[in-house]
DNA sequence: TAACACTGTGCGTTATAACGCACAACAGTG
DNA sequence: CACTGTTGTGCGTTATAACGCACAGTGTTA
């Protein structure tokens, strides 16, 4: 087996029992699965079943899927990421986070004249961006594109991205985020 | 664990192996796990281990969450769904399907007065409309609502379900097919 | 200071995953 | 008909997952 999927779980265990605050006696506790074992998976030392797995999943209260793929689920992400609606957008959800599908989606308004920086997202996080109304230029990977209305952009949102409205008319757009 | 994941990664296989035409034999020697497993994997006898579903999954081309999500995959799915765009739907794809995020997006157009029905999608596919002008009409679990824009939905598509357009003017939406 | 509780690791034992092999059943060919 | 090849299943053996327990180390309290 890859030994990166077994990285992939050790990093992923660590990091939810991390984030809930977790010894690993609490842990086997909440899952049933050993003390042991738990801290095998930890230091990449076994391998472990289906089984094994779905139990901790259940008694992380994750979808199995998040203890397999690399980063973080957001779980629980009721707003849009901070580093993306500071006060220069205007917003609305359109649909919250969830799990199940892996996605958010948003209705921006950047202002005419504003432009928004924004951090790069946890690994593996994609960006659709589609253009309802207006002008709204990106910048990604070096260099600014401009899209108008009806035109859309996939981008790796795991990098330092832009957006930038150069016109006197406000640009509006979904912008639909993709945690996988 | 869940008898049902069992069955889930039980009725997987045997649907991919069906789907490739691959025997016991021919898929041991693709994913190189023995024939024997395979077998008690099908008849849900065993709970493999993370490497041996690792290895299936890669002799299969497949992510891991194929191979442990209901439903099947649905590859190289480059176009729209067929019972959805008769010749009544304007339409333009906006991101073809990508197995990576498992949905795909359209922008649609229902002309003035028309109306379109759909069968039931596979289960678990989940559908979002979002209305970016006009007014449009969603049939689904036995009623009509009315949707104007910039209002949402988000529905089971596992179900017969119908669009309707019952004003003067076309209705523009955006459409999120969900294949998870 | 000693006692106690908690933490993660290592070890030997038990349970079971995963295997190779044999076999019965079936299909196709000469 | 006999022979060959293919299919999936069952069985005993091997490898390893998963466990319970002991222990060293750490921190807290009386």
């Amino acid at each position: 087996m890859g030994e990166s999927l077994k990285k992939v779980i050790a990093d992923n265990l660590k990091a939810y029992r991390s984030e809930k605050g977790w010894s690993l006696s609490r842990t086997a506790q909440e899952t049933t699965v050993s003390k042991a074992m738990l801290g095998q998976l930890e230091r990449q030392e076994s391998s472990p079943t289906m089984a094994t797995m779905w139990k901790i999943a259940k008694g992380f209260d994750l979808p199995l899927s998040a203890l397999i793929e690399p980063g973080l689920l957001h779980s629980k992400k009721a707003g849009p990421t901070p580093d993306k609606l500071d006060d220069i957008f205007q917003y609305k959800i359109l649909f919250p986070f969830d799990p199940k599908l892996g996605s958010e989606m948003f209705l921006l308004v950047l202002p005419a004249g504003k432009e928004s920086y924004s951090n790069a997202h946890a690994k593996g996080v994609v960006e659709d961006i589609v253009v309802i109304s207006g002008m709204l230029d990106i910048f990604i990977e070096g260099q600014w594109q401009s899209l108008k209305a009806g035109e859309v952009l996939r981008f790796d949102a795991d990098q330092e991205h832009a957006y930038r409205n150069s016109t006197a008319e406000n640009a509006v757009f979904h912008n639909i985020i993709h945690y996988r």
